[in-house]
RNA sequence: GCCGUUGUAGCUCAGUGGUAGAGCACUUCCUUGGUAAGGAAGAGGUCGUGAGUUCAAUUCUCAUCAACGGCUCCA
């Protein structure tokens, strides 16, 4: 007999050789029903495989993670038995459980699987989940295994196996498929009742690009119909949000062939945003003791040598244009152009730290099949800033920094976010960092220190800081579930010396600066792109392109909506008058659809009151009110950025 | 850049080997209507671009450009 102990505490006796299958049935029939694995010491275990020590046990279920997960993978290993049915001789790579459904890629020879292929890939799969085969689990000696896949010729499992050990290979099957897996799988395919291959793409073997391109197929599986049609209603909602649909129908912004992918057209409605945004940073940056600067657009080659982005950066710049004998590039960064700005006068430790900010404009090459709305694009204008400080200064100053990037985000209401504490690898020192290992050990405890002081939630990834100093990237995901660095915010002790910025100390010697490279807000691009979505825009008020329409009943109450509208530009609202000869339902509809946060309508009691009748978008008639007391209202949430929440 | 899909009116989309259609939007007229679509008429398209097959191509083939879904990349 072994003891089973509970998460609940209980402590049970079993017959040696008992699965938490068995287990869950000695609880009752309706568990067992539900149990797709179990936790075992810890360890996520087939729900089928026999318990012969003394052990922890949970059973795992859908509303579990690791159950989703392991209900995911298996659902992987259905698609693979589906896709050798159909194709055989197929050969696979891997197939993992993704955050919502899984994906197999594999190698179809000649052949492929378009979108059009994939109904007939999920009706195999209903079939062969029907039959409810059972997840089999074998162990095999590594050379058995490699005659297995040597025999048929499979050099993608012969690939798996190198970095495998004897007496860690197991595999799994499931009706007629195989596959050399490490398991866990649910007990049977019978539990896979909705299944949705959503699309097909190709995919680099193991990630690289030099590798053969293999098919890849994701899908989503669930325990239940109602579950799969929950989750498409979900996409078709997140589609509805998607910042390129409503920019194009809150007329925010446009591309055009004739201009060229990437480069963003901002219409008059993006515009004001943007001026919005902009009018925010320079308060909080003169504020914050910053000077704004310009800077032009194109530099000469010599100035991304001395940075040190050429060459390795060059393929992201657009190529140079020759001038008078030299090579100009299009700016793909602004610091080097403020490092310039640093460097054209004297400085003196008094006059530490130097903050020079820019909305700067830079163009970026990046690859046609990398771009994405305004979420990634070709000519971006950046939230930039550079401190030029002292080691001493460092601390506070990058302390203000993440003060400003909270300030931000509370104003914006930007929750969900993780902020990415990226850090160098001691090994990598003189290639792909600069080797100056105290100096990085020490700003990377100087910057962890200042996260952890203001309880800001960040997680560190090491081997991923940039060559001259650790960063931190504020990580976000647009509703499609893309995930993109909204801002970023880096530490520099190499730029310093590549320019030969100095300051005199105090000691009158001179010294090399720490730099310290910000953008809270990052791109006005990105930024949008973000807040359309994060807003499903409905901007709050002192961000809305449009804050304020007036609705006249009808054409005989114009004058005094004419009047109404003079008013509120005069309090330096923005206002326009629905002068349309449409019935009131219709000008309400298409002002709602449009998002503008307030509505006044307009009639006859209006007029002969003085008032306005107020409605909120989203929210419906507020009521009667005094013009002066509606203009007091929405100048205020205006002047203090309210989020209209 | 790579794999796959798509490209028809301002927008969303239907359609065909014999040079095109709907809804919304737009223009004009009627209507002056109280909280999410009043009515009528009209205008608007070299069917992404280039080449090929064909008596004939928007439709078939190839190339190219762009967008989309992924991969790769992302200081």
């Amino acid at each position: 007999m072994i003891n089973i102990s509970f998460p609940d505490g209980a402590v049970r006796q079993y017959e040696s050789g008992v699965s938490a299958l068995d287990i869950a049935k000695s609880i009752s029939e309706g568990l067992a029903r539900k149990v797709l694995a179990a936790s075992v010491n810890g360890q996520v275990w087939d729900a089928t495989r026999p318990i012969t020590e003394d052990a922890s046990l949970k059973l795992l279920t859908w509303t579990d993670p690791e159950g989703q997960d392991t209900f995911w993978h298996s659902s992987a290993h259905l698609m693979a038995e589906a896709v050798e049915s159909l194709y055989p001789g197929v050969k696979f790579w891997v197939g993992p459980a993704l955050d919502k459904g899984f994906y197999y890629d594999m190698d179809l020879g000649d052949r492929k699987i378009t979108e059009e292929d994939l109904a007939a890939l999920e009706k195999k799969m209903t079939e062969l989940a029907r039959q409810s085969n059972r997840y089999i689990r074998k162990e095999m000696p590594k050379s058995e295994a490699v005659a297995y896949f040597t025999e048929k010729g499979d050099e993608y499992k012969l690939d798996l196996l190198q970095n495998l050990n004897d007496g860690e290979i197991t595999f799994y099957s499931q009706g007629a498929f195989t596959d050399l897996c490490r398991g866990p799988h649910i007990p049977d395919t019978g539990f896979i009742k909705a299944i949705k291959l959503t699309n097909v793409s190709g995919a680099y073997w193991k990630g690289d690009e030099k590798n053969k391109m293999l098919t890849r197929v994701y899908g989503v599986t669930f325990p239940n119909q109602k579950e799969l049609d929950e989750y498409t209603t979900m996409l078709e909602e997140a589609k509805k949000r998607d910042h390129r649909k409503l920019g194009k129908e809150l007329s925010i912004f446009t591309m055009d062939e004739d201009i060229g992918p990437g480069l963003i057209l901002w219409m008059p409605n993006g515009s004001i945003i943007i001026e919005e945004l902009e009018k925010l940073a320079k308060e909080t940056e003169e504020e914050a003791g910053y000077k704004r600067v310009v800077t032009p657009h194109i530099a000469k080659e010599n100035l991304y040598l001395t940075s040190g982005h050429l060459p390795y950066y060059q393929d992201s710049m657009f190529p140079p244009m020759e001038l008078d004998g030299a090579k100009y590039y299009l700016k793909a960064m602004n610091c080097p152009h403020h490092h310039k700005i640093f460097d054209a006068e004297q400085k003196s430790y008094k006059d530490l730290p130097y903050r020079l900010a820019e909305y700067g404009t830079c163009y970026r090459y990046e690859q046609s099949g990398e771009l994405f709305g305004l979420m990634r694009v070709r000519c971006l204008h950046m939230n930039d800033a550079h401190i030029y400080c002292t080691k001493e200064q460092f601390a506070a100053e990058f302390k203000a920094v993440n003060d400003m990037y909270l300030k931000y985000f509370e104003i914006f209401g930007i929750e969900k976010y993780v902020m990415r504490l990226s850090l160098h690898e001691p090994s990598k020192l003189g290639q792909k960092y600069i080797n100056e290992p105290e100096l990085w050990l020490e700003t990377e405890e100087m910057v962890r220190q200042v996260l952890k002081e203001s309880g800001t939630p960040f997680v560190e990834v090491p081997d991923e800081g940039a060559f001259y100093g650790p960063k931190i990237d504020v990580q976000i995901w647009s509703t499609i579930g893309r995930e993109f660095t909204l801002a970023t915010n880096q530490v520099d002790f190499a730029q310093g010396r590549r320019f030969n910025l100095s300051y005199t100390n105090k000691d009158n010697a001179p010294e090399t600066p720490l730099i310290i490279h910000r953008a809270p807000l990052g791109t006005h691009e990105r930024f949008i792109g973000f807040l359309l979505e994060h807003y499903a825009g409905k901007f709050p008020v002192w961000l809305a392109p449009l804050q304020v329409k007036v609705l006249p009943i009808s054409d005989k109450f114009m004058d005094y909506a004419l009047d109404v509208q003079k008013k509120l530009k005069r309090s330096g609202v923005r206002v326009e008058v629905d002068d349309r000869q449409e019935k009131i339902g219709k000008k309400i509809r298409d002002t709602e659809l449009m998002k503008v946060p307030y509505m006044l309508v307009v009639g006859e009691k209006e007029m002969s009151e003085g008032k306005l009748s107020v409605r909120r978008q989203g929210k419906g008639d507020l009521g009667s009110q005094d013009i002066h007391a509606f203009i007091d209202m929405i100048v205020d949430e205006i002047e203090n950025r309210k989020s209209g929440e």
